[in-house]
DNA sequence: GCAGGGCGGTATAAATTTGTGACCGAATAT
DNA sequence: ATATTCGGTCACAAATTTATACCGCCCTGC
């Protein structure tokens, strides 16, 4: 894949969504809003995500600076996380997100049954 | 993976990405808001996208009535891809995590600079 | 006339990402 | 005594993404 004539643009919001554009990362940050503080098998709980990915995903979220990891060596250990300055920040462009999703999810659907039915014949 | 006892704003949220969040389909529309209509390999030119995962993501995106694709019965074949006026209004929330983007791209740089200097030690 | 390239894809195979289940050591609950 | 919880890691299987080749058709250059 040529990467040279790409617009600029699009490669800098490529970048972007590398890095926090999974649907784990997006996830973890709105757990992390709604409840403030949260233990790892909190938040696993909560999202129904394997061990292996949550792991992933808040060692990339905490290396790139959305999310903090504070570890308590007590016996069972306790590890909370919680979001960083620019985790918060971090908010306004999902709930953006969100508030489209809640208004568009019907219409979505709507053209989805639309096709397929057009399809289907 | 049960999906019973999760938030249910997290399984609504998931639903969406599910659908309009991965990156290729962001792309895309970010491509087709700064040129208007395009063709099938101008945007897999300006992407640096495969054939098959643009094809993939063009037919998903029709279905949820984000694009519209228009064919043209001419040899060459000639097909081209508008936003639909849902496509339109998603501008805003991809447009919203774009300035996010531009404003925190070199803060995670410096996150994870710091994060693997501490690490290498 | 004939090789090469662009058009919009599809089919196949390889590489990468994601998910599954077991396991860890120490402590607490039953 | 046995099971469970805590926060992970490891090896392996499944799903996804990428790269590559090819399709019919026409136009251009030579």
């Amino acid at each position: 894949m040529l990467d040279d004539e790409r617009c600029p643009d699009c490669k800098r919001i490529n970048e972007v969504l590398s890095r926090v554009g999974d649907r784990w990362s997006v996830l973890v940050v709105v757990s992390l809003t709604e409840y403030g503080t949260m233990r790892f098998n909190e938040i696993k709980r909560n999202l129904g995500i394997s061990q292996r990915m949550l792991s992933l995903t808040l060692k990339e979220l905490e290396r790139d600076g959305l999310v903090k990891r504070t570890q308590y060596p007590t016996i069972p250990p306790k590890v909370e996380y919680t979001l960083t300055e620019m985790g918060q920040s971090f908010r306004e462009p999902v709930s953006v997100l969100g508030c489209w999703a809640l208004e568009h999810l019907s219409k979505i659907d709507a053209a989805r049954e639309a096709y397929d039915e057009a399809a289907a014949k």
